[in-house]
DNA sequence: TTTTTGTTTGACCATTTGATCAGTTTAGTG
DNA sequence: CACTAAACTGATCAAATGGTCAAACAAAAA
C-alpha cells in the first residue's frame, strides 16, 4: 500500500496538471486522457482518485479559491491608503506571476457565467468587496483620497492586475518578451501603484 | 432555390449563434449540436454552410476581428489627449456593451495562448499598439501628459474596459444589477476617463 | 415542362470521451 | 508468512460528437 503521503503527493500532482488543462480548455473542453497523459498515469488511475470529471474540476477550483481567500484575508485595514494600495497591488501581481493558471481558470469560469462560483462569489468575494468599498469611502470622507466611485476603482485594480495573467500571451507579444519575469512584475507593480496614487491625489512618500 | 439573401441571412444567424456558444465554451468545448439546436436547424444544415467546426470558428473570429479593426482605425491621431482618451474609452465601452460576446470569445482565445490569433496579433494589433504608444510618448515629450510607461497605460485602459465584458457576471453580482445598461455604460466611461485624466494631470475642460 | 443548380435533411459512420469493473499488485499488520 | 485493505490498471462500454452521404426538395433557367 502506498503511504498516505504517496497518495497525497499523487493527488496533488493530478490536481496541478488538471488545473493547467482546465485553465486552458475550460470544463467541457478539457480531456481526462490528456490530464492523465500529462501526469504519466493511466486514465483509470486518475478516475480512481477523482471519481468524475466534475469532481476533479471542483477540487481544482476549491484549491485555488482557498489559497486566494487565505492570501487576501491578510490585507486587512491599514491606516494609510498608500501602503494599502501597495500591498493590494503587490499581492495580486505576485499571485498573477506565481500562478497565472489559477487566474486563467477563474477567468474561464466567470466568462462562462460562473456556473460553479455562485456560492463563492456571494459568500466570499462579496463581503470582502464590500469591506474594501467601505474602507475607500471612509478615506474619501476623511479627505485622504480624492472622491470617486470606490466600486469601479476596485474593479480597475482587479482588471489591471488580472490582465497580466489572463492576457499574458498578448502582453508578452506586444512587449517583445518571452516570459513574465520578476523584473517585469515589480515594474508593473510600481507603475500601477504610481498611476493609482497619482489619480487619487496620494503623494508618493519618496517625493514628500 | 433560396435567394442569395436567404442563404446569407441564414449564415449570419448561424454565425451569431455560434459566436455565443464559442464565447462561452471555447473551440473545444463548443458543441455543433447545440449551435444547430439554438439556430433551429438540423446539424447537417449547419455543416453544409460551414464544412467543419474549425471553419465555422474561424469565420466567427474573422467577423469579430474585422468589425474591431474597422471601429478602431477611426481613432486616429487627435490633437488633444483629453478627447483622445474620451474617444478611446467610449469606443471600447460601447463595443463591450453592444457585443460582450465578441470580447469574451477574444478573451478565451488569448487565455488559451491565442492559437488562432498569432497572425492578427502581430499584423493588426501590434502596429496599432505601437502607433498609440508613440502618440503617448510624443505627448509626454511635449509635457501634455505626465510621464509614465505608455505600454502599461494602454494595457490598463484595455484591461479596465474589457473587464466589463469578460467579467460581466462578477461585475453585475457585485453591483447588484441585472444587466449592463446604457446608464451603467456611460457612468463607467466617465469614471475611467476622469480617473485616467487625473492620473496623467489632464485638466477636465469642465473644471478649467 | 424539363433541366439544372443550389439547399435541406434524416440516416449513418468512425472516433472520442467519460466512466465502470474485474482482476492484479502493493504495502502495511498480526 | 499469511491476511487484508488500499491502490492500480487493462479491457471494455454506452453515449456523445464531428463529419459524410445520398436522396429529396425548391426555384430559377432552358
Amino acid at each position: 500500500m502506498g503511504t498516505l503521503s504517496d497518495t497525497q503527493a499523487l493527488q496533488d500532482r493530478l490536481l496541478t496538471v488538471a488545473k493547467e488543462e482546465f485553465a486552458k480548455q475550460g470544463l467541457k473542453g478539457a480531456r481526462l486522457q490528456k490530464i492523465a497523459d500529462e501526469a504519466q498515469v493511466p486514465k483509470a488511475t486518475l478516475l480512481y482518485h477523482f471519481k468524475s470529471k466534475t469532481v476533479l474540476y471542483q477540487r481544482v477550483l476549491e484549491t485555488i479559491l482557498s489559497a486566494w481567500d487565505e492570501g487576501f484575508e491578510e490585507l486587512t485595514i491599514d491606516a494609510e491608503p498608500e501602503t494599502f494600495f501597495r500591498r493590494l497591488i503587490d499581492t495580486k501581481i505576485a499571485s498573477v506571476r506565481t500562478d497565472p493558471l489559477a487566474s486563467k481558470l477563474f477567468a474561464q469560469e466567470i466568462i462562462q457565467g460562473a456556473p460553479h462560483l455562485d456560492a463563492h462569489l456571494s459568500q466570499q468575494v462579496k463581503p470582502w468587496f464590500r469591506q474594501q468599498v467601505s474602507i475607500l469611502e471612509q478615506w474619501m470622507d476623511e479627505g485622504k483620497i480624492r472622491r470617486t466611485d470606490p466600486t469601479r476603482l476596485i474593479f480597475l485594480i482587479w482588471a489591471a492586475t488580472q490582465h497580466y495573467a489572463d492576457f499574458q500571451a498578448q502582453v508578452l507579444t506586444l512587449m517583445n518578451r518571452q516570459e513574465f519575469d520578476a523584473e517585469l512584475a515589480t515594474d508593473t507593480s510600481s507603475f500601477l501603484h504610481e498611476f493609482i496614487c497619482n489619480s487619487l491625489g496620494i503623494m508618493d512618500p519618496k517625493l514628500r
